[in-house]
DNA sequence: TTGTATGCGTTATCAA
DNA sequence: TTGATAACGCATACAA
């Protein structure tokens, strides 16, 4: 790798003056501008970031912390985010975490490395000595979609009324024994719209209505037994999933047990996943609204960077999104 | 941020002797080791990684650059290899290129920031000069799936004879009028397997038996005039799709027209998403067999950085993953 | 056992 | 218009 004093060496010049070429600079003889300009292309000279970045103290990187196993959605989501930073010449340097601890050692890790993080956080206490720490050290930061709520600049996801939503959807079609099965994980606000949902509607809840379940789609088939015995003791005709693989694989196992979709029972699910317009019947689904999280984030965070901006919380909304399941 | 001279000063030391302490370094008193190391702890003293690198001329960072729209597969892979090298002290940079030009100056971007390269190649000649310009340098590199044939170390998933297991499988299921609709993009080893398999068995290939679709479910799904046509002119009772996207797209718009999977015609996949398994009736698709590809490449590229091993290429298999759709 | 001084590849201050 | 030189934070050859 050619450096900076290997091109001035091939011209005749100091480095000073390869570098204010390089850097656009004025003050330079054209010719002798010129003539660098074509040594340092024929050497196939590119400036090294490491020390550039020693030198000007940014480094043109955005880190991203992401917890253990991502959803199709925070990887998407990474993919944006990064593809938006490209265009503005941003690298994205990157680091998962199986663990809360993994996570704080990974925020250290990323964050001198960087200068700026995005952190899809899993679990953090309120109180986290990692965000605290990059605080004081004004690294900007944004917390994207945290299971509890944090003072600490972060975007929100409405899903308290989505779910609520979701219930006022299938009452209005008439269904009146609601389900929720939903992981154990992030479950929560799910409850507390499927609760709110209820009492607006004027109808009890019972704890037996609340089902919990293991991930994915298969954690969704296994419930079949359980709802099915449900179904035919308390006449559920209506149910809401913790996602749309949750509802995928319950769909699909109740069908195998006879159960008819959407007529017996209304099925509706969360985040509208790629498949979910594609299965039999559709799925009816409860999906984030208010424009791309990653847009938001870009400008947000990189405003921040190059302007010292102070980073604004968001809270985006959830909507139905109308199928066949339901 | 402190430096090492700012935990020297507050020692009473120099920095040679806290370089020491912080590097594991014999020959330092007792003591004073414990006191370097407290006064470090209390100061919140981190080595700056770019120091070390310029010095040091590693980065302990992994470069990725991945094609346009990142399929699932890609981005699964991406977090598998990630977590992998975290578990080394690597952290990975990763850059997503829209076009080929771009995904050439993605090259160029994040190689001279890292200490090995992953490429998910989607469009490259077999002589491209930034590779070519990788090798120049030393740096080591691996690409993954490329869609052309390369001398440059490189990952291969054999479709080829996937889609000819697919239609060998089919036919002994007493199918004989088979159909493969296919994406423009990454076709032709499909393409080939179809046709090897066709002649294995005997069967005639007509250009007819080739459809091709856009992108995605949709695209699938879209196809299902063409291919109904097919079906009442040519009585096609068994088709093979580009993936599992394209299959479930199918599948539902000709349930919809009536008709019956697998009974009237046999359905196969390819890539083994998620949903595949719980789709009505769930999809026979041809998947990737022969071990993680993530676990390989990680291997192969640590070994390379930091013992100047060669980079192996592999080719990785596929097989059948037999299930209700055919 | 400890410290001084140098260099990694840049950028930028200051003097010429 | 140009160039010698310092500095960014670290690791290390060499000296003490």
């Amino acid at each position: 790798m050619p450096t900076i004093g290997d091109v001035a060496r091939h011209c005749g010049v100091s480095t000073r003056t390869v570098s204010r070429v390089l850097n656009d600079r004025p003050n330079v003889r054209p010719d002798v501008r010129q003539r660098v300009l074509q040594v340092a292309e024929q050497l196939g000279y590119r400036p090294d970031p490491t020390a550039r970045a020693l030198k000007l103290g940014h480094k043109h990187i955005i880190g991203i912390v992401a917890n253990a196993v991502s959803s199709d959605t925070t990887l998407r989501r990474i993919e944006v985010i990064s593809k938006l930073f490209a265009t503005s010449g941003y690298a994205v340097l990157m680091q998962f975490a199986e663990s809360p601890e993994m996570e704080e050692a990974a925020i250290h890790n990323i964050a001198i490395r960087c200068d700026g993080l995005v952190i899809f956080s899993n679990l953090h206490s309120a109180h986290s000595p990692a965000l605290h720490w990059l605080e004081t050290q004004k690294i900007p930061f944004i917390i994207v979609d945290p299971p509890v709520d944090l003072t600490f600049p972060a975007i929100h996801i409405d899903r308290r009324s989505g779910y609520r939503e979701g219930v006022r959807y299938l009452v209005q079609k008439g269904r009146r024994e609601l389900l929720l099965v939903v992981e154990s994980f992030r479950a929560s606000e799910r409850i507390a719209g499927f609760m709110e949902g209820l009492e607006r509607e004027g109808l009890r809840f019972r704890s037996s209505r609340i089902l919990h379940t293991a991930k994915g789609f298969q954690g969704g088939a296994d419930m079949a037994p359980a709802v099915l015995e449900l179904i035919n003791t308390e006449h559920i005709d209506g149910i809401l999933c913790h996602n749309d693989k949750i509802a995928l694989g319950l769909l699909g196992a109740l069908q195998q047990q006879g159960v008819s979709i959407p007529q017996q029972v209304a099925i509706i699910g969360f985040d509208d996943d790629g498949f979910s317009g594609y299965s039999n019947p559709p799925l009816t689904t409860i999906a984030q609204t208010g424009g791309d999280v990653g847009a938001f984030i870009y400008e947000q965070l990189k405003n921040a960077i190059e302007y010292g901006t102070a980073i604004e919380s968001r809270k985006f909304g959830t909507g139905l999104v109308l199928r066949a399941s339901a």
